[in-house]
DNA sequence: CGGGACGTTGACGGTCGTCAAAATTAGTGG
DNA sequence: CCACTAATTTTGACGACCGTCAACGTCCCG
């Protein structure tokens, strides 16, 4: 058993207010509290949902690092994203009453289970976390643009930076460095997010290596030169004649 | 001047119950046409918004064809979709008050433009809209799920048939032919979408007509092997050693 | 210390991007 | 209605990027 529910309340959140409760009023916050949220512990590799579980809960991550991957049919799966403290997990389950998605831990976690129907209860009454509802779940659909735009149009260098540069920046605003970090995923992992193979990560990694603008050894990140890596992002545009564009 | 608003109620859309009103009760869909809604024409080639604009509105289509595009900011946009009549467009402006995507007519077009404060006003009362209003959001990401599953492991041929299985689905659900339709967006938008290049686009329609799986020319395509198309898709798996895979 | 998961590196080839040019269609004005 | 230009589409040749296959290193945990 690596899973245990117990009740909760906001007000003792490692995640202090990153997830529903942004810009509540202390009085609307109570009525969070009264939702009935219950903490799970979900250990690494354990997962919180499976593709096919009706919808009962949204999630909210209190501590640790989560993956979402689609399973298709053809047994081809796909990361589709990475979750650390604050964010929340569930959205794809709400058009069917069922998740289309399935959520791994990468690390031992915790997150807030949060009853949908509870939610959407109490956000008829509290204009404010109906809002909140709204943004969270438009958020996810600016995000995804952003994977999209990755995919379709970016060489394996770009994306790569592009995913680096996005998680150094998340884990900064939660009181981490802005230059060094431990990736919990491996590179399959990454790959399957990047729309890449592990070994064309692993190799681009290496190329950045070589080119010192970051220390890597094995899952501990080194950045040394964030501007190159930013540049890499935006290079797209003036390339020289007779270079491979993927755009 | 190419756009018009005139008031207009639901009760007379032709696009019925695609959009906002799916399931209301009677008593509850008057309340929809409550909503100050307004209807717009929209020019081929007319934008409906622009990213940077304020979001005022959600919208549903009457009539028409959209595409919605990101503009990176380094001048490579990219079409994350194409809509047709009872769909919606708008919800990527939640999270920053502001689109961040720009949506444009690709042929002349009549939309409903609803008011965003007034959907989330009446939705506090009316439990149905409410709860369609989240489902359509979650929608939008489980669809943009399956583009990321597109863009990430599929070759060229396999793109191309997933689209044109879902455009042609999603025109049967309206009435159309199952087998024959007309595209109304270019090679180049195609691609963008696909991530491909248009000559990648066109090489591979040039393809599929070899094949004897549809016929094209030009825009009008006519759909003679369904079932090859649905085995594209998922033919992904069982793949002979050697052969070239993206997954 | 040994086995398995994970990561790195190399060689090779396929797919698709790039460049270029021709063909077909669409739109415009006379 | 027809000439003329612009826009879109098609087709070809070539090569870069990255996927595939394979072998080797490294780390972790029992």
């Amino acid at each position: 058993m690596d899973i245990q529910t117990i009740r909760v309340t906001c007000t003792s959140c490692p995640s202090q207010g990153r997830c529903l409760p942004v810009g509540l009023s202390s009085q609307e916050f109570d009525g969070i509290d009264d939702l009935i949220a219950t903490r799970r512990r979900v250990k690494r590799h354990g997962t919180l949902y499976r593709n096919g579980d009706s919808l009962s809960n949204l999630y909210a991550i209190r501590t640790g690092v989560f993956k979402t991957c689609i399973a298709s049919e053809e047994g081809r799966d796909q990361v589709t994203g990475f979750q650390m403290a604050g964010e929340m997990l569930g959205f794809d389950g709400i058009v069917n009453d069922r998740h289309t998605c399935y959520a791994v831990a990468l690390e031992d976690s915790e997150v807030c289970a949060l009853p949908f129907d509870g939610i959407t209860e109490l956000s008829r009454g509290v204009k404010a976390l109906q809002h909140h509802v709204h943004k969270m779940m438009s958020r996810e659909i600016v995000r995804q643009h952003g994977v999209m735009l990755m995919l379709g149009g970016m060489r394996a260098e770009e994306r790569l930076a592009t995913f680096l540069l996005n998680l150094v920046n998340r884990l900064h605003a939660r009181g981490f460095s802005h230059s060094e970090m431990i990736l919990r995923m491996s590179r399959e992992e990454i790959g399957s997010y990047l729309g890449l193979k592990l070994e064309t990560v692993s190799r681009t990694f290496s190329r950045f290596m070589a080119e010192s603008i970051m220390e890597v050894k094995q899952r501990h990140i080194h950045i040394l030169d964030t501007d190159a890596l930013r540049q890499m992002v935006s290079q797209s545009e003036g390339v020289r004649a007779g270079e491979f564009r993927r755009t």
